[in-house]
DNA sequence: CGTTGAGTTGACCATCGTCAACAGGAGTGG
DNA sequence: CCACTCCTGTTGACGATGGTCAACTCAACG
């Protein structure tokens, strides 16, 4: 229980005063870290570094050393890879509690970058897969994160491969706010922190087309479109279309 | 090392007289079994059944109790899920050395079956996520099968979410050609074990046009199409519309 | 008050899907 | 052995979904 971040201010959720650690980390119960028993939280407290990005900054780049892995504490990020001529393919959102970096490869797999302002605990891949040998249950959980995160893969896949673009905004927009619910941040209006072009680069479209059926599921009082996101005028109907 | 399978016969690569079991099963290498020692090994192939399926049977059912987990040893199997209203989205296909219920989830996320006929070792899920508390290394290399998985589901969503049908057959034909070398029965055909329909339902695709591409790439001196397969007669060009 | 960047909307068009016809091989039964 | 069916795959004609290009609005910012 010491050690401050390298990069910069501690989580929100931290205690400023630092003398408790993860022990008081909004996201413990929601993250890998959940795995441990308060006793083991020092021990990986002591790992963390703590680090803020302003949106739009990358966190890692495709491709490059995998040096850090992370724990998102707060904000929304994307990932996402670049196809040799520049498209651009968006392979999933991480949010609070979500962790980067499972592969634990020598590189990584695709580029991170913030999409609002980001809070992290960044480890050293080194010395968190050697905590992961002595902490089975932290390992068994960081599995389950990769399985979970394989298991969305597969459901985007369905998305991706066999929806129609007002199916894949339905899916988007429902998916986003169940993802939330979990925070216990859910409300009526689902805030879509990323821009059309993260969304049109999720699904498989153009922003063009995200852009008109928004247009159009509003003007058949499904959503009503408000300055960050969108607010469920018939909740059921969406539902329907996302399910389809 | 006893207990011969309870649903049919042994696997293709394991002894006939069942003297020697896992240590000289061909796909050992290159499954997550690679992971024991020899000594170990017993104690898996005390846990295998060994099984055959035909082409076209069910191996797992989505939704279902998954209460098996598969390790392919012969043959090719398909992973797919179907929506509600009949669309199928084939979310991979295993090949020999592939492990089936990665998840170790109580319920299996897709449905597999059979392209061609299988063969497989089968272990109760319980049984072996037991072994994986006795064997670290197994379940390292079990996560490891899974962010590779992962990986491969990531790339996939480019594939569907930003490439051309063009794009997606060259894609597919190499990526299948590139895991077969692995098991080192790569040749300068490529055998294409699935029908078209489920060439189109992995690429997000009809079979109309799936077909009209390969006919095109064949009239373009790209490939021939050979029975059961396609022959590659450029592959260069190829590698470049797949790499795009 | 001009600039910039995100988002919206329209007009037009291309890619891919739909529908339909047809070819060829495998299996079946007379 | 041949006719018949069935199934897979191929090809063509046509059309719809979604992409492209362009103009415009609006808010943020200096």
């Amino acid at each position: 229980m010491n050690s401050p971040g390298d990069k910069v201010s501690r989580p929100a959720n931290a205690a400023v005063e630092g003398k408790v650690g993860c022990a008081i980390c909004e996201v413990r119960s929601i993250s890998v870290c959940a795995a441990l028993e308060t006793h083991e939280l020092c021990q990986l407290f002591s790992l963390a570094h703590h680090a803020a990005f302003p949106a739009r900054e990358t966190l890692v780049r495709q491709d490059e050393d995998a040096d850090s892995v992370f724990n998102i504490t707060e904000g929304v990020v994307r990932l996402y890879k670049i196809t040799p001529d520049g498209r651009r393919q968006i392979v999933g959102f991480a949010i609070p509690g979500d962790f980067l970096g499972l592969a634990l490869a020598d590189r990584y797999g695709f580029s991170v970058d913030a999409v609002t302002p980001v809070r992290a605990c960044r480890f050293a891949r080194e010395a968190f897969a050697h905590l992961l040998d002595e902490k089975p249950h932290l390992f068994r959980r960081l599995h389950e994160f990769a399985t979970h995160e394989l298991s969305l893969a597969q459901d985007q896949m369905v998305v991706l491969g066999r929806r129609t673009a007002e199916e894949k905004v339905a899916c988007f927009i429902i998916a986003w706010r169940d993802r939330w619910v979990r925070l216990s941040r859910s409300s009526v209006t689902v805030e879509l922190q990323m821009s059309r072009q993260d969304i049109a680069d999720f699904l498989g479209l153009t922003i063009e087309t995200v852009s008109r059926t928004l247009s159009r599921l509003a003007r058949e009082r499904l959503i009503l479109i408000v300055p960050d996101g969108v607010r469920l005028l018939n909740p059921q109907r969406m539902e329907a279309l996302a399910a389809a």
